[in-house]
DNA sequence: ATGGCTTGAGTGTCAAGA
């Protein structure tokens, strides 16, 4: 495949936010768009609305939280849900080969707070995600892992790095997960574009965070090497954080020759 | 001040998000 746009948006309720999905779909003509917080079944998912807005769809949903989707214009091969061997009823991980990409699509945990055990929950989760991902990388060398990864990797991800030190999203040993993701022989497609601060892709919707961009940039787009060479843009798209009803994420965008 | 919005579940009010 050749010049492809894949992204990543994490939806916050796919039946709220399907107008705004399929609007930016006719906008940004993505080849795959990677969607987390779907919040819904999968015999409510809507295949038929996509399948006419021109895109194959596969989804791991569950009632009332997670719930992860791929969209492409070809159809999604290869399907894994979940982490394999992970035993979790938490819908967060849905990998497919698409064209001569193979996509990992996922929606990282929160963790509530530093010492919760929704934090040990996360942790165990980054675990289990680097492990089988170590395997998928030396297997799929086309490989990008997408999505909401609840994770703002250094201090010019984070608005006010000097209240979030320490905190859930930027604690040490999450950033530590990340830097082990990276490891693995993966880019964070960004950075290889943008060196700066204040770029985010998530704002609260309390106290106008938007408006006075007090956010964080929590979701990303991770490439192999090879993907790497082959990224010529990527960027946040804040169009639809501006629109009624918004998600409170922005979409991420990368361009690949 | 551990709030402030938004969503889903469900019809009163709470859990969860980040």
């Amino acid at each position: 495949m050749t010049a492809c746009r894949i992204a990543t948006w994490n939806v916050n309720s796919l039946n709220v936010r399907l107008p705004h999905v399929l609007d930016w779909l006719v906008a940004e003509k993505p080849q795959v768009l990677c969607l987390q917080e779907t919040k819904l079944e999968d015999h409510r998912f809507p295949f038929d609305a996509l399948r006419e807005a021109g895109y194959h769809a596969i989804h791991s949903g569950q009632k009332t939280y997670n719930g992860v989707a791929v969209l492409a214009t070809t159809p999604p091969a290869e399907v894994i849900a979940g982490i394999p061997g992970f035993d979790d009823p938490q819908r967060r991980v849905l990998a497919a080969t698409v064209g001569d990409l193979r996509v990992i699509c996922t929606y990282f945990p929160n963790g509530q707070a530093v010492g919760s055990e929704k934090y040990a929950y996360k942790l165990r989760w980054l675990a289990a995600l680097r492990a089988w991902l170590s395997g998928e990388v030396a297997a799929w060398p086309r490989l990008a892992l997408l999505g909401d990864f609840n994770i703002a990797p250094d201090d010019r991800d984070v608005h006010d790095p000097d209240a979030w030190r320490g905190q859930i999203l930027c604690s040490e040993p999450e950033r530590d997960a990340f830097r082990a993701l990276v490891d693995l022989g993966l880019e964070d497609a960004f950075r290889k574009f943008e060196s700066g601060h204040g770029l985010y892709s998530w704002w609260d919707y309390r106290q106008a965070a938007f408006r006075r961009n007090l956010g964080l940039r929590i979701d990303h787009i991770l490439l192999t090497a090879p993907l790497a060479e082959r990224c010529t843009a990527c960027r946040i798209d804040t169009a639809p954080r501006r629109l009624e009803r918004p998600s409170d994420h922005a979409p991420v965008v990368a361009d690949l020759t």
